[in-house]
RNA sequence: GGGUAGGUGGCGGAGUGGUCAAUCGCACCUGACUGUAAAUCAGGCGACUUCGGUCUACGGGGGUUCGAAUCCCUCCCUGCCCA
């Protein structure tokens, strides 16, 4: 693929990448706006959290509105508004949520994945092709291969069956997303990625990350779990599966992560993070909060939940040092406390916009951390 | 004044002789959350405890019974209807 047009001044750790609707620099973090939305929070402010790209699903656009519908509205930047990059993740994360995890959801064929639609119960088939249509008609700037992530307690027999899958399945995206450039060039086209699978088995992540190369792709995704299943991390399957990544693509590390997680995987190659993490927990009533004076290399974040009752009468700002829109307003925890108790909406946004403002300002540190090296 | 329904844990409300320290909901407390089936979910929620139990509890008081939140008497209080 054309990465000298793609990312005309990249060189190691610092890619830029140029879409359609602007440029980025890694590394960088998308949060996830799975149904076009950032649940609660509008683009703008969004954007002023420091974020510059964000992450929409395939499958749940398809389900609601209707990849077609939204394509009605000139796209998915105009449907939501947001007009910077959007990458589509394909559907395959919701294979491993709904069917691997729930299998009377669905089940996994050959062709594709097929879906019992939590929303009226009907049966919808998700093939990689209509995956790519799908992506093409959101008109996102990065689109995502329809992949197979198991659950890593999987059998290494099943495991290296969802492998081969996923690389075929890869093959058949690639070839629906050439055929749509050639029947419809675009002056600046998407980028997409392929998925390495394999669970906690070195080897089978290796073959697929091998085989997925060879189809090439502009970048190279990690897929499923990057923890065992007492949720240590998997250190050398991170570190392993990025080397087998080459230089010149980009690393996008599917869902992770915690804070912890994101600086850990970045310093075993990884450039691009998306994770429900910083709005989901935000929403539940945790932020993150900087340890300050501590170097990211450090114990340099510790996360309290505001709405415990230790918050109720704690007049202090969540993070003196937070630019972010309930630090800059003044607002106290206690304050914060009470919005949450109540359920009052504000409180889960706020904590959500912190939580993105704390991530965006990691993922600057991180890329300070580039240039002083 | 007469009649009637009722008083149960912070609130609402089950239970109508033993398996009741008392279903359930709300509120409250704690925790979890990693390509979002998540503004969700899990646990706790009388006191003390060596975690085996012990004690105090269903408006107050008295009684029946081996045993009472549940039955009887009495007092207090509340809602509704009639005067």
């Amino acid at each position: 693929m054309h990465k000298e047009i793609l990312f005309p001044s990249s060189t190691g750790r610092r890619k830029i990448v140029r879409t359609a609707h602007g440029t980025l620099e890694t590394p960088f973090f998308m949060p996830d706006a799975t149904m076009a939305a950032v649940r609660g929070i509008e683009p703008q402010a969004i954007h002023e959290a420091g974020i510059e790209a964000i992450v929409v699903n395939t499958y749940h656009l398809f389900l609601r509105p209707g990849a077609s519908r939204i394509a009605h509205f000139g796209g998915v930047h105009e449907f939501m508004k947001w007009h910077r990059p959007i990458l589509s993740d394909s559907g395959g994360y919701q294979v491993y949520s709904l069917i691997h995890k729930h299998p009377d959801s669905g089940n996994v064929s050959e062709e594709g994945a097929v879906f019992r639609s939590p929303l009226d119960g009907s049966t919808k088939l998700l093939t990689p092709e209509h995956s790519i249509d799908i992506q093409f008609e959101l008109g996102v700037d990065m689109m995502v291969c329809l992949d197979d992530p198991r659950p890593n307690d999987t059998s290494r027999d099943d495991l290296a069956r969802a492998v081969d899958r996923t690389i075929r399945w890869a093959a058949r995206c690639k070839a629906r997303f050439e055929e749509r450039l050639t029947k419809h060039p675009q002056k600046i086209r998407p980028l997409l990625f392929g998925v390495i699978q394999g669970g906690m088995e070195a080897d089978l992540r290796a073959r697929c990350a091998e085989a997925l190369v060879d189809i090439g792709f502009d970048g190279y995704g990690f897929g499923a779990r990057h923890l065992d299943m007492e949720g240590n991390f998997l250190e050398d399957i991170v570190r392993e599966t990025a080397k087998s990544i080459p230089d010149s693509s980009l690393r996008f590390a599917l869902g992770i992560g915690t804070p912890s997680d994101i600086v850990r995987s970045f310093a075993l190659g990884w450039d691009m993070f998306d994770c429900v993490i910083p709005t989901r927990e935000g929403r539940h009533g945790r932020a993150f909060l900087r340890n300050r004076g501590v170097p990211i290399s450090g114990d340099f974040y510790h996360a309290e939940n505001i709405s415990a009752e230790r918050f109720s009468e704690d007049r202090s700002p969540l993070d003196p040092f937070c630019g972010c829109l309930a630090c800059s307003a003044g607002f106290s925890r206690g304050y914060i406390r009470h919005l949450l108790v109540g359920k009052e909406p504000l409180g889960a946004r706020l904590l959500a916009i912190h939580n993105l403002f704390f991530y965006a300002d990691l993922l600057r540190e991180l890329k300070t951390s580039i240039e002083a090296s």
